[in-house]
DNA sequence: CGGTTCCTTGAGGATGATCAACGAGGGTGG
DNA sequence: CCACCCTCGTTGATCATCCTCAAGGAACCG
């Protein structure tokens, strides 16, 4: 969205230090919140420290809405994974810009669909149990072009978080995988 | 959404009979779907034909979203679990009913939201594995008032499908929490 | 060079899935 | 009314698999 929009309806830009907390499981939602500069992860934990990623969030990318919208309790936390600059916008003003802007709402009904969309496909992948269908799973979902061979810029922890799996088993799985010629592992690093 | 409404834009009553499908897995997403009477099963499989219950859908309700809004195949596929009315609308007119009218536009925002909400809490009882966990979360949200006992409608398969394990499992675990006191069976009903 | 962070390997154990078999109830048609 | 067939619930035995724990190596960075 666009940012001296926000700014006109008094956002505010607020700079988050790396590993800071901008929301809290179990805690109200009360801003709309927009990535000017940095970058967020979103996840759920669970009892024993053990979390699992939501989606990692860039520049110009918002975060954390559907709590906002229904009036719930946020069910995952955000933490900066750098310093970034967020932009900041009350409930109240966020609605009476969706209000306001017909084209903006739809914006956001279409961005809900597709996160729902990429949850489904998540959980299918999930369901299918085998470590290794998940790990292809997310490996497809976050390769810019198919086709070509590219590096994958996530470590094996950041895979099992992602895919809810332990680390041991990612480097099992990757490394099996590797054997088996289905992706390549150069000097510990994972080309997919 | 008003079904005069979407019948003045040409949407069309179909009649469904018991177990046929409304849309499958793969599929294109053309139409917007609501049921005027009925019931509907939303559902993805796994390679082994192991369902995962997305969710059950009564009158009023609409379903099939997502896939349409964002021009997507459907990964799950849709049948009818009675013989059902449910009305149809293609893609064109339903998004003129969206710009037409902003308040229907928010109304399935806040949907969206809200099922993304669900979904995110569903994968965190998933992610925290134990079985009993999983139930736990699964006979909550299914629970109308807080509080008082009541009677849970679903099999034990229905409940394994919901939760993504098996029927044997469910039904250890169930009978587990009746030996703990956590719920009660009585004529292999579940009452918690 | 010392301290992180990340990667790797092995052994062992827990647990849910799988397979197989059976019981109980409800509905249907002969 | 009874025999049959479904669907649903139940139980036990076995198995495969991923998690857990423990330890150490490799790479990177100030």
């Amino acid at each position: 969205m666009d940012i001296n929009l926000l700014l006109s309806k008094g956002a505010v830009i607020k700079d988050y230090s790396k590993n800071e907390p901008i929301f809290e499981e179990g805690g109200f939602a009360n801003f709309y919140y927009q990535i000017i500069e940095g970058c967020v992860k979103v996840l759920v934990s669970n009892d024993n420290g053990k979390e699992f990623i939501q989606g990692y969030f860039y520049n110009g990318d918002s975060f954390g809405e559907p709590p906002l919208l229904i009036n719930e309790r946020y069910p995952s936390t955000a933490v900066a994974l750098q310093n970034s600059k967020i932009i900041k916008l009350s409930r109240d003003n966020f609605f009476q810009i969706l209000e306001e802007h017909p084209s903006i709402q739809k914006e956001h009904l279409e961005l809900m669909a597709r996160r729902i969309h990429e949850k489904t496909t998540i959980q299918k992948s999930i369901i299918n149990q085998s470590p290794e269908f998940r790990i292809i799973h997310f490996l497809d979902s976050h390769k810019k072009n198919a086709g070509t061979q590219e590096l994958i810029p996530f470590t094996r922890q950041e895979i099992a978080d992602f895919t809810g799996l332990r680390v041991e088993t990612v480097i099992r799985v990757v490394s099996k995988m590797n054997k088996q010629k289905k992706l390549d592992i150069i000097d510990h690093k994972i080309y997919y």
